[in-house]
DNA sequence: CACGGTGTGTGACTAAGTCACTGAACAGTT
DNA sequence: AACTGTTCAGTGACTTAGTCACACACCGTG
């Protein structure tokens, strides 16, 4: 993993040059599955970029319930976090791996000077400022508007799109989506009634795909 | 209006030469109140800064129902919608000028000049972002989270801040909140009952703010 | 004052979230 | 194999929120 700018697409236009550099004066780090990563009292000092795996952020409320924003995998990087907590006050959002994480750790001073030296390094933080931007538009379009029923719908369809069996609890499930857990259980136990999926402990299995995929998509 | 930038605290730090050549490549407009600035099917090609007035920015479901995202006040610029609509497919939010608006446009080839040349103009760019960031994790967290009763308080004792009259529609109440008239209008029913307030068409009246502000911040 | 547009009120119903539990499945330990 | 603590899942009763289909009241204009 000596040269990870290969796994950034947007990255590859940097010159000889600019690539060597950034490597030079950028750290490698590992980091195991389920650390917190960042979150309130535990602010980041560096621009990270997500070299492999991958990292869930999410909000947490008072009352103890939890909601994903969005995942950074690799090829992508944590800018708008960074910016975030080093511009403002304390917010709720935590960042946690949920696979084996490998990333790179950019000082601030380094990333300002690549702003402005690279109209490519540039192009890549806007852009990465963008995704992270519709995500969260795609999380609250999703939470205000739509059906619980469908999104878990559309949840289920993506975590299965290699196997027809999702190893996962109805705790996850309902935090992907910001809903409590009861309300999880009763409609997975509609899908089952439905004979569209099986369950059991920590298992879903995905009998009818077509119809599941169905209500995810034509909202029937 | 000549020199907007004295509008922008973050700008005034820019040098003499650099708020010249600013001013000289940008352009100053106008726009009525209660008109679509930009929203599916009409892309910005510039960058905006909002010296007077409000924009209001918001989230449009197919279903009809309508979210308040943030507002973009004197001072603030719509680089995220910028950003974001450049890089992006097409997406459903609009912004809508509350009042009459004096805003700036800058080319994008400007924008990124600026962006290269001057640490402050690129300072202001950075917490812009991170601002409008934090205004959408406070939308997710509200509507994930937060009970529409306590919600409404709130937004009754922010629109009421200097009179006790709020002159209003619940069909727009119910589009800061993101939630339904019916939902609106039963609530300030409530409120009514309890005495809190009173109603006439498009119009509310404060009458226990002190009860509101508890509902609002004390959760009781 | 008739009329159309906008704003509001309401009942009946469905969907979602909360609370307070129960009990099943599993891992590690005697 | 029996015991124990922990994690996961199931459920009934209830509250809150959103949807649907209306009725009707207010207001400016012709």
């Amino acid at each position: 993993m000596a040269n990870w700018i290969a796994n950034f697409e947007e990255l590859k236009a940097l010159s000889q040059n600019e690539q060597s550099e950034l490597l030079k004066r950028s750290n490698l780090i590992t980091v195991p599955a389920n650390t917190v990563v960042f979150g309130p009292g535990k602010v980041p000092e560096h621009l990270s970029l997500i070299v492999k795996g991958s990292v869930r952020v999410q909000q947490v409320s008072e009352n103890g319930r939890e909601i994903v924003l969005y995942r950074i995998n690799g090829g992508e990087s944590c800018v708008l976090t960074t910016a975030c907590l080093l511009a403002r006050e304390a917010y709720n959002a935590e960042g946690v791996t949920e696979t084996e994480v490998t990333a790179v750790t950019i000082p601030v001073s380094v990333f300002d000077a690549f702003v402005v030296r690279s109209s490519v390094f540039r192009q890549f933080v806007f852009s990465e400022y963008a995704s992270r931007f519709t995500d969260l538009l795609n999380v609250i379009e999703d939470v205000a508007f739509q059906r619980v029923d469908i999104r878990l719908a559309q949840r289920l369809i993506c975590l299965s799109v290699e196997a027809n069996n999702v190893k996962t609890t109805h705790q996850l499930l309902a935090t992907d989506l910001g809903t409590a857990r009861e309300v999880v259980s009763r409609l997975l136990n509609e899908f089952q009634r439905r004979g569209w999926i099986s369950r059991s402990r920590g298992l879903i299995t995905i009998i009818k795909r077509e119809r599941l995929s169905r209500l995810a998509e034509n909202h029937t």
